[in-house]
DNA sequence: ACAAGTCCGTTGTTTATCCAACGGAAAAGA
DNA sequence: TCTTTTCCGTTGGATAAACAACGGACTTGT
């Protein structure tokens, strides 16, 4: 276990922690490890989770199989990275998704109930941990209510004016830079590049709006 | 504070905690209670949240004004919904939204910082309460990363494929009912009512399925 | 300095969605 | 029973997005 920590330290939910208390958390989270090849399925859908996991090495996909076979990649899952958050309350139902190791992978696995019930022996960081864990989850709730704010919008520019909106608010200014080129906007609103792109300068010709680059500048209606 | 142990006792929050100790962990949590009369603004867009709030009474909507001043309407929020979990992470940065009271409303307010901070004394359901705010949001993840999956189907058929596939999964029966009519279906998946009925008349021309009113069925395609 | 590759705006065509409107069937109410 | 309302499928025209394709600007690598 100990040549986990130093990649533990470095997650969300182990920060703030120290070696000796992640080494002796691991313990009492009764925590195991499992390594999958590449190929090779972590969980597939239908399967109950009662775990909660954190990637050590490796790459995941997660992704899901419709009833007539159509394959969809939901996301990816990088090392450090906690999931199956989601699959844990009680009565849940089965995992719908299939996770699957897209490179040799190694996890750890957590368990749920040790880590959200507080010991009688109080390890002073279990506080910590379950702080950890809800901003994580808390965090992502966040990220999924904004980016579906996005995506309920109907065209490509009611998309396009609610995401710089709100980036122009999160980082206070009209004037502000997105972590994404155009491909990658266009992936994450769920629409065409050229379509977007198009849209883009239109928004600009009206004056509603100007970029360079990934740098953008709102600016009221004349 | 009495008088809304009765309103917290059926919120998932304290699901399984009794009335009395409810009213002891209202102490512990540093319960407070706050009035809007219809109209008023709960929050503003800016402000930052402490704390978590259960909606007592009345009726709340969270809402969005962009850049431009279009406005849109979020959520909305009913009596025993728990709400701003998303935003009690430090360094979350400010409200990005508006809430106000569409009716006449009571809020309560929670101390988050002694939610997640087991008390020395240990009230005992400390840790179920715990365990149920972790639940709920974990539950709203899921449904929010479920629905982001349709959302992001680029085509009105792809969204109804993915829905009803997954319902059928859930319901674990090709043969299944879901909870909405065809308006509600269009707004939950943001498509056009009309477009999606002749989507969903299309899609049983080809044998893929069948559908009477709420009822569907999916089959394999011949 | 050259070649290869990436990124982005632009265009024309095809296709899908939106929108408004209508009618029939079913449900709800009087 | 009759009326009113809601729900849903259908249609046609207007609009927007998707798609394929291209060229120029810029970057990266050799």
């Amino acid at each position: 276990m100990k040549k986990y920590v130093s990649i533990l330290k470095r997650t969300k939910l182990f920060s703030g922690v120290g070696d000796d208390d992640i080494l002796s958390m691991l313990n009492c989270l009764n925590a195991t490890v499992r390594e999958y090849s590449k190929g090779g399925y972590a969980f597939r859908q239908g399967e109950y989770i009662r775990n909660l996991m954190i990637l050590a090495s490796g790459r995941l996909h997660i992704q899901k199989e419709d009833y007539w076979g159509n394959l969809n990649i939901l996301n990816e899952i990088r090392p450090g990275e906690m999931f199956g958050e989601a699959y844990i309350v009680p009565n849940s139902g089965p995992l719908m998704d299939d996770v699957i190791a897209i490179e040799e992978s190694v996890v750890l696995f957590f368990d749920m109930e040790r880590i959200l019930t507080v010991c009688p022996s109080a390890c002073p960081f279990h506080t910590r941990l379950i702080k950890n864990i809800f901003y994580t989850i808390s965090d992502k709730n966040k990220s999924l209510v904004q980016k579906l704010s996005y995506m309920s919008q109907r065209s490509t520019r009611e998309k396009l004016l609610s995401y710089l909106s709100d980036e122009a608010k999160r980082q206070n200014s009209s004037s502000f830079s997105i972590p994404f080129n155009r491909q990658q906007l266009a992936d994450f609103l769920s629409v065409d590049r050229s379509a977007m792109s198009n849209e883009l300068c239109k928004l600009r010709d009206e004056g509603m709006l100007d970029f360079h680059k990934s740098k953008f500048t709102l600016s009221q209606v004349k």
